[in-house]
Formats: structure tokens, sequence, C-alpha cells
DNA sequence: ATACGTGCAAAATGTTTGCGGCTCA
DNA sequence: TGAGCCGCAAACATTTTGCACGTAT
């Protein structure tokens, strides 16, 4: 498979699309989230924009992905411990994956499944439901932590 | 099927057994979240029961909800709005379900599914994770919203 | 030029904690 | 009686908002 054309540009067609403009704040933390795997807390956000060159106030880190989730560019996650996470939304369904938490040491790790797609739209079906979204979220031990 | 203990009899037993007393306003979270079939907030919890006989501070509630979450009494939810809601746990995994919630109207449906529920474990399996718990969230429009 | 973007600080919301008084065992 | 339980209010953490200024188009 060859690379997927970045995210980043994805994003700002999109926004450019939809009358935004582009200002250094917003850029900057577009571009962060396009480096990241896995979901990032605002508060990690505002941290890592603030150890940069570029910083950006949590006002604006904010505002952005709000903007972002609307577009349905970003996706939120909520893990269980209260903090809101965001991570890249690829279009298609590209790259789509859950998470499993570690229960010991917190670590966060990413995983796909299939047939995991399939069985909840199986299940959205059958209950009549047209979906747009979904969240699955595994708690328990890493193999680090068993 | 004949009808399952309560599950207030259940989480007072176990209560007791960790050395916990009855208090009456941990006796009053405790009947009112067994009188739902869904998730509730911890305002809502704390709304239904100033609305009653037994008015029990913010306070109370939260703790009782973070006993009962630690014992594995509770399980703790999030839908995606920043509000953690909760919900009976019953042991084996009786009446284990996830979420539904409308994107329109708000509203939260409950579902199970046993394939769901096995396609989970042999993904844990595969990732080589001990999982302890899990929680699938889908999001999109209910048959009364489409 | 002007509407959008940004940062700061204040406010709003959801949750936790300190502490004095109450109650169950 | 005394260890836990309770409620109030203050403290906290996260997220949202108002406002003045900056910047892209």
């Amino acid at each position: 498979m060859s690379t997927a054309p970045p995210w980043t540009a994805f994003a700002n067609e999109r926004l450019a699309n939809e009358g935004f403009r582009r200002g250094g704040g917003r850029a900057a933390v577009i571009d962060l989230l396009d480096a990241q795997e896995c979901a990032l807390s605002a508060q990690e956000i505002e941290d890592q924009l603030k150890a940069g060159t570029r910083k950006v106030g949590r006002a604006t880190v904010y505002r952005v992905i709000d903007e972002l989730v609307d577009l349905g560019l970003l996706g939120r996650v909520e893990l269980g411990d209260g903090i809101a996470r965001f991570e890249r939304v690829f279009p298609e369904g590209a790259h789509h994956h859950h998470h499993f938490v570690c229960s010991n040491c917190e670590k966060l790790v990413p995983f796909e499944d299939e047939e995991l797609e399939r069985v909840l739209r199986r299940v959205a079906r059958r209950e009549g439901l047209v979906m747009e979204s979904h969240e699955v979220t595994l708690r328990g031990r890493c193999p680090d932590c068993s």
C-alpha cells in the first residue's frame, strides 16, 4: 500500500471549503495532531505546543478542537478517566481503530478488527439505528503488566 | 427466566462483607440505582433524590458512587458529552449491555449482543490483553429521528 | 477594510476534599 | 462509645465564554 495523503492536507482542504481562514494557532494544532498516532487530551496539546516555538492559548486549542470535531475531521475519545482525548479521523474510515487501556500502567494501546466493525454494523441495522460513529474501549492488563 | 435477585441485595451483601455500614444516604443512592434500567449521571442521582423524601448531599452521591465502582458493583459509562454516568453491574456479567446515543434527540438506547461480546474476547486474546471490562458506544440516528 | 482568528482572564461546569456533627453497630 | 457516615462549603480540574487586539484575505 502507498503512503496515505497526510491528514493535514485533507483537513486543510475541508476547512478551506467551509470558508475557514488559515490562522497560525489552528495550523499549529492541526500539525501537532497529524504527528500523533493516537489520541491526545486538550492539556497535552496545549503543553506540547507551549514547549514548541508556536505558543497557542488554551482557548484556541479548545476552539480548534471543536471545529474539527464538528467537521468530522477529529474524533472524540473518552477512556474512562473523565478527560476527553482527540485523534484524527481519515476519510472513508481508513485507519479506524479502537483502544485498550491498561488498568495497571494506564498505557493506551490501539487496535483494529474488521470483524468487530462488521458486528457493530449488523447490530446497528438490527436495532434500526443509522450509525454515524462508534467507540470501543477495553480495560484490563496489558502484556507487560500481566 | 425467573426474576433476578435485586441488585440491591447483591450490593448490600458485598458492602457488608467489606465492612461498610449501612447509612441512610448510601441506602438511598443504592435503591435509586436499582430502580434504573440504564445509566444515570451524578447530577441526575442528586436531583432525583432531592425530589424524594430523603435528601442526599452531592458529596455523598459521589462518595457512594466511588465505593460502588471500586467494588465492581457499579459501572462507569462515558457517552461522549463529558458527563460520567453509572449503572448497575450484575455478577457474572448478567444483563450486560452497551449503549446507542441518538445524535439528534440524545436518547439513550441500551442493547445486547452475544456475538459482539465474543468478538471482543477474541480481540483481547489476540492482543495478549487480560480484559477486565469493556464499553461500546454507538452514535447516530435512532428510529424515531431517521 | 473587515470579518475571522487569537490570547488572556473570568466564568461555568463537573468532581473532590476538609471538617464538624450525626448515626449505626 | 467510637468508627464510619453525612452534608455543607470550599477547593479543584476541565472546558467555555467575553472582550480587545491581531491578521489573513
